[in-house]
DNA sequence: AAGCTGACTCGCT
DNA sequence: GAGCGAGCCAGCT
């Protein structure tokens, strides 16, 4: 373990994705992003926003980030939809209200 | 080295 | 409102 590759798993996400782990972070209960508002935000893509997800998803609040048409991430389930409920999130049906869940950061 | 896949979004039909 | 295709970046096989 000498290598940076391994370094990374060692000390975390690195700044690009820390990044993005924070802004997720401080969205408010009640409140969501989508992946295409955090990529902005961070001058990236939505696809390198989801990537960071698929990795360091667990160190955040992943279930505030959704679609940009309002659907949450199903991809492990939809848990995020109750955990979003949960929280009092503007829902409109399955969808998250964006007109007033989206959160601007 | 090349190609495929994936927590994405937008525009067009 | 729903479906299809194209563009996009990075990591893995």
């Amino acid at each position: 373990m000498s290598e940076l590759s391994n370094a990374i798993s060692e000390e975390g996400p690195p700044p690009f994705a820390r990044r993005v782990l924070d802004i997720i972070d401080r969205i408010p209960p009640g409140r969501v992003m989508t992946y295409g508002l955090i990529a902005d935000t961070v001058d990236a893509h939505p696809r390198l926003v989801g990537r960071v997800m698929t990795h360091w998803a667990d160190e955040t609040q992943w279930h505030r980030v959704v679609y940009a048409n309002g659907t949450p991430a199903t991809c492990h389930g939809n848990n995020a939809l109750v955990l979003l409920r949960g929280e009092g999130t503007p829902m409109h049906g399955d969808r998250v209200d964006l007109v007033h869940a989206l959160w601007d950061g």
